[in-house]
This record gives structure tokens, C-alpha cells and sequence, in this order.
RNA sequence: GCCGUUGUAGCUCAGACUGGUGGAGCGGCUGACUGUUAAUCAGCAGGCCUCAGGUUCAAAUCCUGACAACGGCGCCA
């Protein structure tokens, strides 16, 4: 019977002959004593190894034990303060399961080389700090959505157009055809509201941006919704909805890691606090005129830009109705707004500290003549949205939806400086190993 | 795509300006040590100085050109 590291070191355990076994973390010792520390999922826990209190063949082992390799301790738990963690065990069985060999990953480490020995550097306390938060976060957004009354609707992964115009696309040969990897799920997703009313969904997505960015990952994995019958106000709420109970979720299951990580917890309990506010992109320019920085209306925001919006909040901000001329074809023009220009009923979610977009969605087109006058303006061909279009012609209804950038929420969460680190194995323009 | 930085031991980096027998710390190996906290001490091994040209009696060092990695911008989640 072996325990959990992080269960072993209690009092209810101690003076009592217990079992862990997991992989060794340092390691330092003498002729006549060994002071491993071993480490499993859970913890870590220094082990002393006596020459004597163990078999002789044992304690060779031990001593010649380099870091990683993998055991299995039986000993008597003590407390005592010259350990760290205050608790060891005195092992009286250490059977090296597997001896490492000299480990690659030591205290002097680069980025790249961390990168380049990405499968061994996930064992780290803090990649397993982020992982147990991305499990969390992956759970809860499953969760959310199944307690709304949303059904998990999978699109395929394999498809033969461009949604978003402009972004890049990884081309893959099918068969004797030329395809796509998704960049997002939501021209399927259009198609199956009619059948199943709200629907989400969490799957890869590809991007081949040569973005060289702490914010861009070329594979990362998009939580999106999409729902029939509800326009921009309502879906944005769901959005910020669904943050809220996410980050409640990571603050529930996840305070260790997030100590771990030294990450400013009060930033996050203030999002549970206050309600997101939305703002209109006329009003964030004009936020940045009171700062002295001057876009011209109709500009996209960049990133500068929205950093500096940011500074005035500390929650998420939802920026709604950006100038149409440099919005998606998809995304409608709103008739009733008050703005300078043409605007779309769309919207991001900025977050606060950081200023990345962590969502972006829209209402949808539902005019086949809008849609065809934007997807030509944009140098498409119309003809190849065809099943789009029919989505128009039985029984369209008034529609919405929003994806949210998995890793980007889970690297402002845990206060990432690189989105990297927020996925196990990150794939970028450079990078395809391992 | 544009701009910038960096390529020297298994890892992290000095050395380059001013050309002249390639260095340190960490880690590994050998040995000492019965309470270590990044243990300590003594010794040993370890190199196509990213690659290709050029200048020179002589190039890690100077010049030219590639390649790669990293970072910033743009684009986006």
C-alpha cells in the first residue's frame, strides 16, 4: 500500500511505518547517510537513508541514486525541523525502481534548453502547478456549460475553408484534395443550433501565424459556444458568466498551485466580487485620449492599446462593437449604434494586468447579400460557402457566439509571463519538438 | 513579414574591443565525511569555440555570407 506524498506528511501518520514511492528530487549525503528528497504528483518529502537501517545493497543504491531516479521508500514518519517540510522519513526499505542517468535539467537552465527538454521539464513542481490549474480549468468549462443547458457538439477538425479572413491556415494533404486544419469550429457550429438550440465545445485550433509572442501558441485549444436565438447583449453576459465560474472554480481546487506560482490571488477574488463592465470601442478610444494616446477611429486595437485600456480596470473588461471595416464578414453591422462609423455587433474580453484577449465572439449574419458583399470584399468566393448560406435560407434565426483562448485564460490566471507555459508540449513557428 | 539580441565543455556563462598554448561555476566520475538543506573538502575526465568563405606568419577573437534559437512589432484567442 503506498500513500500519497502530500497525505504522508501529517501528524496522522507520524511514528508510523509508512509507503511512497514516486522519483528522487535532490538528492545529498555522506559515507554512513543519504538524505534524498522524493516527490510523486502530490508533494515532496525529504527520506533519510542509514547505513545499517537498511539492506547494504540498498544503501549502495541510494547513494549512487542520481535525481529522477524512480523509487519505492518504506520507513517510519517523523517529524522533525531539520527537514524541510518539517516531516522525513526514516526509511528502513529504498528500492531504486529505475536509476536515472545524469539529468539534463539542473539549476542553471535557459528557456530554450527548458523547451528543448520540454518532456522532462513538465515534471517541475511549477509545470505541475499550471497543469493541475488547467485541469481545473478545463473541467469547469465543461461544467459551465452543461449545467446551462448546452449540449457538447464536437465539429471536425479537417475542413475545406478559411473562416476568419486573413488568419493563416495549416494546409493538409487529403488524398488527392487540399484541406485545412480548424482555426475554429463556428461555420459548423452555425449549422448545429438548428438542431440542438445552445451548443459548445473545447477542441484544438490552428493558426500559422509566425507570431514570435508571449501570447501565441500555433496549436492551442479554443473553448467555444455558439446559441440560437440570442444576440450581443445576452451573449456576452454568458461570457462573462462563464469566466466568473471558472475562476471560482481555480480559486476552490487550486490556492496551493496558485501559491506555488506566486500569483496575486486578491486579483483574482476581485473578479468574483465585481461585475465585468462593457464598454464600446468608441468609448476605449476615448479612455486613451484622457491617457494622450490617440487612434484614429477605425483602427484596430493593438495590443499597446489595449494594455492601456486595461489600466483603468481590474477585472475583465468586454469591448463590444469594433468599426465593421476591420471586423470578420461574418460579424453583422449594427443599425441602432451610435458611433462614428459602420460598427459590428461584436465583442472581446480583455483581461485586466495583462490586457490580452481572452474571448472574442459576435452575433452572426443571417443576410445572404451582406455575407456575400463581405466575403467578396475580402477576395473569397462566396460559392464555397454554400452550406453557410443555406443555414440562411431554412428557418435562420437570430444567433450568437464566442471562443474562449483556453491558454491565454489559463496564463492570465496563473500570472504567466509566456503562454508557453501554459500548455504541456506548446507548438509555435519554431518549434515541433519534441 | 519587419526590427533587435545571442550562438564557446552535458548546463549557465566569461574570453572578442586590443588576433599569439581555450577558462570558471554547476553537473558527472573517484575518494573522505553519521543530519544534509543549492552540503562541504580533495582529485579526474570532458571542446569541430554554429557552419562556410576571406584577411593574416597566426583567427573563438577581425571581415563577408548562411543557418539556428530567443525577444519585440504586426495579425489574432
Amino acid at each position: 500500500m503506498f500513500t500519497d506524498i502530500a497525505r504522508v506528511m501529517s501528524q496522522e501518520f507520524s511514528g508510523k511505518e509508512v509507503s511512497v514511492r514516486g522519483w528522487i528530487w535532490r538528492t545529498r549525503g555522506s559515507g554512513k547517510i543519504v538524505f534524498p528528497t522524493v516527490r510523486d504528483h502530490s508533494g515532496v518529502i525529504q527520506v533519510t537513508v542509514k547505513k545499517g537501517n537498511v539492506p547494504d545493497g540498498q544503501f549502495e543504491g541510494a547513494l549512487k541514486a542520481l535525481i529522477e531516479s524512480s523509487v519505492e521508500i518504506t520507513g517510519t514518519l517523523k517529524a522533525d525541523d531539520r527537514a524541510p517540510g518539517g516531516f522525513e522519513i526514516q526509511a528502513t526499505g529504498f528500492r531504486v525502481v529505475g536509476f536515472a542517468d545524469a539529468y539534463p535539467i539542473q539549476k542553471d537552465q535557459s528557456e530554450e534548453w527548458l523547451r528543448e527538454n520540454r518532456h522532462l521539464w513538465i515534471r517541475s513542481r511549477r509545470m505541475v502547478a499550471i497543469m493541475k490549474v488547467r485541469h481545473t480549468v478545463v473541467g469547469a468549462i465543461h461544467r459551465f456549460f452543461r449545467e446551462n443547458g448546452y449540449y457538447e457538439f464536437d465539429p471536425p477538425i479537417l475542413q475545406p475553408n478559411q473562416c476568419e479572413g486573413g488568419s493563416t491556415l495549416f494546409e493538409v494533404k487529403y488524398y488527392d484534395m487540399q484541406t485545412y486544419l480548424s482555426q475554429t469550429w463556428q461555420l459548423y457550429a452555425e449549422a448545429g443550433i438548428f438542431a440542438l438550440g445552445k451548443i459548445y465545445d473545447m477542441a484544438p485550433t490552428f493558426r500559422a501565424e509566425k507570431s514570435k509572442t508571449s501570447r501565441h501558441l500555433c496549436e492551442f485549444w479554443m473553448a467555444e459556444m455558439e446559441a440560437a436565438w440570442m444576440e450581443l447583449p445576452e451573449v456576452t453576459e454568458v461570457a462573462k458568466a462563464e469566466v466568473k465560474f471558472i475562476i471560482s472554480e481555480v480559486l476552490k481546487n487550486n490556492r496551493e498551485d496558485l501559491a506555488l506560482l506566486e500569483r496575486d490571488v486578491s486579483k483574482l477574488e476581485i473578479c468574483l466580487e465585481k461585475p465585468f463592465p462593457t464598454i464600446t470601442y468608441t468609448e476605449g478610444l476615448e479612455l486613451l485620449k484622457k491617457d494622450g494616446m490617440m487612434v484614429e477611429w477605425g483602427k484596430d486595437l493593438r495590443t499597446l492599446e489595449e494594455e492601456g485600456i486595461m489600466k483603468h480596470f481590474d477585472t475583465p473588461v468586454v469591448v463590444t462593437h469594433y468599426p465593421k471595416e476591420i471586423m470578420a464578414f461574418y460579424k453583422p453591422v449594427d443599425e441602432k449604434a451610435a458611433a462614428p462609423g459602420p460598427v459590428a455587433k461584436c465583442f472581446d474580453m480583455l483581461a485586466p494586468e495583462c490586457g490580452i484577449e481572452i474571448v472574442g465572439g459576435s452575433e452572426r449574419d443571417t443576410s445572404i447579400a451582406e455575407l456575400t458583399k463581405y466575403l467578396e470584399k475580402d477576395g473569397e468566393n462566396p460559392a464555397n460557402y454554400q452550406f453557410y448560406m443555406d443555414l440562411r435560407k431554412y428557418g435562420s434565426v437570430p444567433h450568437s457566439g464566442y471562443g474562449v483562448g483556453v491558454e491565454r485564460l489559463i496564463q492570465w490566471i496563473c500570472g504567466l509571463e509566456n503562454i508557453k507555459d501554459a500548455i504541456a508540449f506548446p507548438r509555435t513557428s519554431t518549434r515541433i519538438t519534441p
